[in-house]
DNA sequence: TAAAAATACTCCATAGGTATTTTAT
DNA sequence: ATAAAATACCTATGGAGTATTTTTA
């Protein structure tokens, strides 16, 4: 149901490097699994986003409308994480602080 | 490595709510496996979000930030499903205007 | 015919379920 | 005492792998 942001991933590779057997080896997993992952995709999507023949692969519009799609949302998710983890940060350097307010208060 | 959507949802869900049981119940799943998603999301941000005890629930400040980018990220995700199939449906409109064209356009 | 994607399996990680336990009011 | 989250364990789906087949330039 919810789009998978790591076949997004899979795919914006594939949308740029058209050419499956190289975006397999450049991402670590094999070309079959590659493969698969767009082709579910698609089924999620309900969508055809790649042209394939076995001498050259090309985007259809519904894929090059999600090559721009993934951009931003790669990008946004992020950027998102990063912002969490600093708003963590944050709340950790205020509870130390706090602390060392307290122990360099000792009793008068 | 990748933030997953699903986990997002179901944690959204929780930060507005603040009862697991109550939203796994939205959501269709059982509260067990609600309480282990979003113990996995903290440990793959690295960052709590919830203080819980079994009477309240409540958001960190890493939490609050999370809820905000949830908002956003989900709505640009649904958005980017939604202009896929336009750019799709948009394509094949095209193309059976032109086989209609083809059609009503018989030998001289 | 050869390069590249698809298919057919196998295996393992993890999403989801049920039963039960722990905890804080 | 009780309401709510956590834990333990099981099952099933799907991500990843290897071997092989299909396709088209």
């Amino acid at each position: 149901m919810d789009l998978d942001l790591r076949k997004l991933r899979y795919f914006a590779e594939v949308a740029g490097q058209l050419h499956f057997g190289v975006v397999a080896e450049r991402l670590h997993i094999t070309q079959p699994v590659l493969s698969r992952q767009i082709r579910q995709l698609e089924r999620e999507l309900g969508v055809t986003l790649f042209i394939r023949s076995s001498r050259r692969v090309t985007l259809t519009p519904a894929g090059r409308q999600l090559q721009e799609e993934a951009r931003v949302l790669l990008s946004a998710a992020g950027g998102a994480q990063h912002r969490v983890r600093d708003a963590d940060q944050g709340a950790r350097r205020f509870c130390v602080g706090f602390m060392a307010g307290i122990t360099i208060t000792p009793g008068d």
